[in-house]
DNA sequence: TCTCGATTGGATAGCGTTGTCCAAGCATAG
DNA sequence: CTATGCTTGGACAACGCTATCCAATCGAGA
C-alpha cells in the first residue's frame, strides 16, 4: 500500500500504469486492458462486476492510458499528421481548428507541422511523419508548379503512404493522392462576373507565380471577366500578404489612372492594396474598388461593399479525416472530393453626405 | 536482398527499424541507436567508420525514429503540450506559433489541445496529459476567478507536475505553478493615461466578468484614468469578441451621447464596438474615439488613429520552453517572468475634406 | 612486459500496452 | 449425462527503442 518504491513526491512520481489498476483491481493485466481501452473489436467487455472494480481502481489511482505505448503495440497511433505553411495565416488556423475538431469526435488527436514554405523542411518533416506512425496525413500547405520539388516531395509522399498513413492533400495541386479541394475556379469566375458588371477596367493583383492557389483563383478569375467581354488590364504578382499587395499596388502606380478595380487574390492582399492606395491618393470604396478571396471575418465589417469569396476553411477538416478513415479497401480510390466555395459580392455603400 | 517479408507494396510496409539499420550495417541495434540518436550523454559517438557505416545504412532504408518507442523506452516523450482556448483566435495562434518555433529549435514537438472554454473538457485533457509523458505542458487559456473550478484545475495540475511534466501558465492566475506574464496592469493603465489627455468622457468595454485577463486590463486602465483625475462613466461587460462588443455598445446605448471615447479591452471588441455605433449614428473616428487592446495586424491599416496594445505573444514560447527545460534542481523555482506589452497610441487623422 | 584506465561494442532487461492463442466456465441441445 | 458452442480470463510474446551493465580492446605509463 504505502511502500511505493518511487519517491513520494516531487520529480517523476510514476504514473500508475495497467498493471497498477489491474493489482488494485485484483484482476490481471490483460482483464484491465481490455476493460478501460477497448479496441476496435468493441466485445470481451467483461463481467459487470469486475469493470466496477477495473474502473474504481482507474478512477482511484487516476490511471490515464499511455498513448506511446498503444502506439508501439499497435503499430499505429491515434493520430493525424497536419502539414501547414505557418499557423499565423487566417486559412491554416482555420483549417487546423476544423481538422481538429474532426479528429477528436472520432477519438483521434492532431499533430501539426509547419514548413514555413521551405521545400527542404518541408521533406524532412514529411519523413519524419513515417517513423510516427499516424493514421493519416493532411497536405495544407500551398503547392507549387516547380516540378522537381513537387516530384520529391510526391516520392516522400509515396513512402509515407506505403508505410500505412493515408495522404491526404487540400486543394488541387500534381499530387496523385487522395484530394479534397474547392471549386475555386469558378467561384472565381462567379465573382468576376458579378463585379464586370459594374467595373470594366480591372488589374488584378495574384499571388506568387508557380503557386497553384494563386494560379487557380487568377485563372478563374479571368474567365469570369472574359465572359463579359472582358480582360484585365495587368496582373501583378506578389506574397499574398499585406505587403504584397502593399508592394504590387505601388508596381502598378503608373497605370493606376486606368483602373476601376483592383482585384486581389487573397483578403490580406486586399488590405495593403488599400493602404497604398490611400497612400497614392485613391480614396477606397469611392474612387477605387478593392476586391478580396478568403473572407477574413474581421474585413466584412471594416471595409464597407468589400467582395470576396467564403473558403469552406473548417469543412476541409471533416472531409479529409472521411477520406483518412475510409475502408482500406476503398484506397487507391483517389476520386478527389469538391467543396463549394461561396461567392460574397457587397454592393459599395451608397455615400451618406456628412 | 529481395527476400523481403512484408508484402511488396500498398497498405502496410512496415517502416524500417533500427534493428534493420544495425543488420544491413553489420553492426549491433545498440550501436545503430547510439550513432543514430545520441542521447543526452552525446559521448559514445563510435568511431569513424562505423559511423559512416550506420549512417549510410539509415539512408539507403530511408529509416526514421519511432518517437513512440524513445517514449516509452526513455519515460518521457520529447514533447510539449500547449493549452488554448481556441485556435482561431489571434491570440492563441500568434502564442502557438511562438511556442511551435521555440520548441523546435530545442528538437521538440508541440501537442495543441483547445478547451473551448469548457471546464469539464479542460479537466479531461489535462488528466490525459498525464499519460502522454510531455516534458512540459503550457497552460495558455484565460483563467477565471471562478474559486472551485480553478481549484479542481489547480489539483490535476499538481498531479501532473508530480508525474514528471514541468507546468508554466501564461498570464497572471491563482495557479500556483512557473509562470510567465506581460505587465498588462501598467501597459493598460498608460494607454489609459495617454487617451486621457485627448478624452474625458470614457466608456469601458471589459470582458467577461470573472476573466483574469478582463480584470487586470479594466484594473490597470481605470488606474490610469484615476491617475489623471478621472474615472470611466460606464463599464459595460461581454464576450472579449466582435459580437461581444457589438452587443456592449447596444447595452450602453442610452448612455453615448456623454461618451467621447469607448475603450474595448480587446481589438475584437473594438471592432464589434465601431460596428455598432456605425448603426447607431456615430462616425468613428470623428465622432467617437475606440481603442482597443491586442494589436491585431490588420486593424493598424483600416482604422486610422486607432490606440491598443502590443502583447509579446511571440516571446511566451522562448520564456515558455526556458521554463520548462530549465534545471530540475530549480524547480519549484516559481519566480514569475514578466514581458513587457508595446502601449500603441496613433494620433487621430486629420480631416481632409473630400 | 605488465598493469591500469579509458574507450568502445554488445547482451540483457525493461518501458506500457495489445494481439494471439489457450484453457476454463457455463448454458444449451442432443 | 455428454457433446457443443459461446463467453470469459489469462499467459506469453511482441512492438521499437534505450539504460545498464559487462566484456573486449587499446594506448600509455611503470
Amino acid at each position: 500500500m504505502t511502500d511505493n518504491p518511487s519517491p513520494p513526491a516531487g520529480r517523476g512520481v510514476r504514473p500508475p500504469t495497467l498493471a497498477d489498476v489491474a493489482e488494485a483491481a485484483g484482476v490481471s493485466l490483460i482483464t484491465a486492458s481490455r476493460i478501460l481501452n477497448p479496441g476496435v473489436r468493441g466485445t470481451r467487455s467483461g463481467s459487470q462486476e469486475r469493470r466496477r472494480k477495473v474502473q474504481d481502481a482507474a478512477q482511484a489511482l487516476g490511471y490515464t492510458v499511455n498513448p506511446a505505448a498503444q502506439t508501439i503495440a499497435v503499430g499505429a497511433a491515434r493520430t493525424i499528421a497536419l502539414i501547414v505553411t505557418d499557423i499565423r495565416d487566417f486559412g491554416s488556423a482555420t483549417i487546423m481548428a476544423g481538422v481538429m475538431a474532426a479528429a477528436e469526435s472520432r477519438g483521434m488527436s492532431v499533430a501539426v507541422r509547419t514548413t514555413h514554405d521551405d521545400p527542404v523542411r518541408e521533406l524532412e518533416i514529411v519523413r519524419a511523419l513515417r517513423g510516427e506512425r499516424h493514421r493519416g496525413v493532411i497536405i495544407a500547405t500551398s503547392r507549387t508548379t516547380d516540378e522537381p520539388r513537387e516530384s520529391r516531395f510526391r516520392q516522400e509522399l509515396s513512402s509515407l503512404e506505403d508505410s500505412g498513413a493515408r495522404v491526404v492533400v487540400i486543394g488541387d495541386s500534381t499530387l496523385p493522392f487522395a484530394r479534397v479541394t474547392v471549386d475555386t475556379e469558378s467561384a472565381a469566375a462567379e465573382l468576376a462576373t458579378q463585379l464586370a458588371l459594374t467595373h470594366h477596367r480591372i488589374a488584378i493583383l495574384a499571388g506568387p507565380e508557380g503557386e497553384v492557389t494563386s494560379l487557380e483563383r487568377v485563372t478563374g478569375f479571368e474567365a469570369g471577366l472574359a465572359a463579359a467581354g472582358l480582360s484585365p488590364i495587368a496582373v501583378m504578382h506578389g506574397e499574398f500578404s499585406r505587403d504584397g499587395g502593399y508592394a504590387a499596388v505601388y508596381d502598378l502606380q503608373a497605370r493606376l489612372a486606368d483602373v476601376d478595380l483592383v482585384a486581389a487574390m487573397s483578403d490580406a492582399m486586399a488590405v495593403g492594396a488599400i493602404v497604398a492606395l490611400n497612400e497614392i491618393g485613391f480614396r477606397v470604396p469611392d474612387e477605387m474598388t478593392v476586391s478580396g478571396f478568403d473572407n477574413v471575418p474581421l474585413l466584412a465589417d471594416l471595409l464597407p461593399g468589400f467582395s470576396t469569396v467564403a473558403m469552406p476553411l473548417e469543412q476541409f477538416g471533416e472531409a479529409c479525416l472521411d477520406r483518412i478513415l475510409e475502408d482500406a479497401s476503398d484506397r487507391r480510390n483517389n476520386e478527389t472530393v469538391r467543396l463549394r466555395a461561396d461567392v460574397i459580392v457587397r454592393p459599395k455603400p451608397h455615400r451618406s453626405l456628412p
